[in-house]
DNA sequence: GTCTTTTTTTAGTTACCGATACATAAGCAT
DNA sequence: ATGCTTATGTATCGGTAACTAAAAAAAGAC
């Protein structure tokens, strides 16, 4: 049961609008009053519901992962894991360049430096992004397992350069690489596979 | 000739302390405070020297590429192709993990995003890593006409690719990952390479 | 020694950062 | 209606950001 005074706004539509500034400007350089003014909310509304800057950022990392990062496991489920592997690059090669959002990934270009204020906040994103990493290696270990890699095949070392591949296509969208030349990229890594 | 009261701090000893502070903080996250007490000189010191913020970055920029980013050149005087990539992607992976200094590439960690104010800096930082992609590139067409490069090899493509790589190399680097890691990340990105 | 030029030190400026105090508004329970 | 609770709008809070005005200090020129 609801009590006191409702809330005048939708916490997800408002967590999607400071997503894309946090998208565009970092963590560090999404100011409060842009944050609010994108939301449409008053900074008290602000902190009653999200408790402060850095609690709003985990929130909408939530949401970035639940929308964003869907294609990954989707990727992940391909039947081979060769296929599955394509499918990760190819996709972030495109999404990472997709238009109607800001390039490259926001696990990489909100903040690999800064203050030592949000040193908490480069530690979150440092270990989504070796989250994915391990989502990858296990697939991959599957995949061994499965006789679908080669007995001689390396799933850790495997999955780190695909990660890394990944890391630098994020980089790269981030100032101005177009899908295609991304792809293009993803196809040469491609070439690593062992057969 | 030298007029007026002598400069009492060394221009270049003071970039290579701000040079540091950079590195660790990036361009937005480090302060005046902390640039000027790590330089060891007043604010006005600063700004009579370098101008401001933004000129004092670019002045430890140019000195980041010549003290850390001579293995390039290095790398790619080898004689062939392949081994001139090789030395770089290796170098590359030991020196973004070098004790000594902040891990990861400069020009990768110190600004991918923030606030409009300093978009110049970051534009900048885009053509400087966009330089050593094309330095690459004319290695790899250099070799090509040599000889040294299948017809069907894409020097563009290829420059390209590991440019990606070098660049997710700096990522993991600034986050932890460690210098055997990313050295293990190079031996596999080289199995693209075309025979 | 005094003038001129430049750097240094001290002590600030304005502006914006993240975060709140306070009074008011809007729902429910009784 | 009257409390009780929670959210909202207005107007800030203290702190720190980048930057600078003004005067003292250190050199050469004459």
């Amino acid at each position: 049961m609801a009590m006191g005074r409702p809330r005048a706004f939708d916490v997800d539509e408002a967590l999607d609008k400071a997503l894309t500034v946090f998208w565009r400007k970092g963590y560090e350089g999404a100011s409060l009053s842009e944050l609010t003014s994108a939301m449409g909310i008053n900074p008290p509304s602000l902190y009653a519901a999200f408790g402060n800057k850095e609690g709003l950022f985990r929130r909408a990392l939530d949401r970035y992962e639940a929308q964003q990062g869907c294609y990954i496991e989707e990727a992940l489920a391909a039947p081979t894991a060769r296929e599955a592997v394509e499918r990760l690059l190819c996709q972030s090669a495109s999404r990472q360049c997709d238009e109607g959002h800001p390039h490259g990934c926001l696990l990489v270009t909100a903040g690999l430096s800064g203050g030592e204020e949000s040193s908490a906040i480069r530690e979150e994103l440092a270990e989504r992004r070796k989250a994915g990493e391990i989502d990858i290696r296990k697939r991959l270990e599957r995949a061994k397992k499965e006789g679908d890699l080669p007995k001689q095949a390396n799933p850790a070392a495997l999955a780190r350069y695909i990660s890394t591949v990944m890391r630098g296509m994020s980089v790269q969208a981030a100032s101005g690489a177009t899908a295609k030349e991304l792809k293009q990229v993803a196809e040469m890594a491609m070439k690593v596979w062992p057969e």
